[in-house]
DNA sequence: CCCTGATTCGC
DNA sequence: GCGAATCAGG
């Protein structure tokens, strides 16, 4: 299955909720596995997280050698750079889930309710918004600004902030 | 062995 | 653009 803007958007919301690429291909449904997650989410350019559960970040590339090519002799880079102290900022802190005001199961989720995920879908407090849903998306109005991130590239008016403010709610 | 994300590259 | 294969690592 192709990613179509919805799945795109679910990716994203998850994603940045901090479910793991795996979690994440099984919330989609079948037809992904959490490599097209991956992948996905490294082309859509989100590949840091806020809070990444495993932070395996070698700094240096792990560089993986090739499969194919077979008559490549292997060459192992042993990392022997001297590397500099590494400053870590302040990690930002990890973002509870308040409750949002439609809580409808999956069980109860209308054709159109907001299908906006609301929680850990593993956990069983998982629910969605539930709010009515627009005619064209999938989500409600508010939700809909969000899944759908505007491209915003030029325009006056400052579109991220506007965005930042909407996001906020829900971090 | 389970899992995690990261990367490469043929398609 | 997509994702399987494969990596390094917890």
């Amino acid at each position: 299955m192709g990613w179509t803007e919805e799945r795109v958007g679910t990716l994203k919301k998850l994603w940045l909720d901090g479910l793991s690429a795996s979690q994440i291909a099984k919330q989609l449904g079948g037809g992904v596995t959490r490599n097209a997650v991956i992948g996905k989410v490294h082309r859509l350019g989100l590949s840091g997280r806020a809070a990444p559960s495993q932070p395996s970040r070698p700094a240096f590339r792990t560089t993986r050698p090739r499969p194919s090519q077979p008559s490549a002799p292997r060459r192992i880079e042993a990392a022997a750079a001297p590397r500099p102290a590494p400053q870590q900022p302040a990690p930002p802190p990890p973002a509870p889930m308040p409750d949002l005001p439609g809580t409808a199961t999956v069980l109860t989720l209308g054709a159109h309710m907001c299908k906006w995920p609301i929680g850990d879908p593993t956990s069983n407090e998982f629910s969605f918004c539930g709010r009515r849903a627009g005619e064209t998306g999938p989500y409600c109005v508010e939700h809909a600004r969000v899944a759908y991130q505007p491209q915003q590239k030029k325009g006056g008016r400052d579109g991220a902030s506007e965005l930042a403010r909407s996001l906020r709610r829900y971090i």
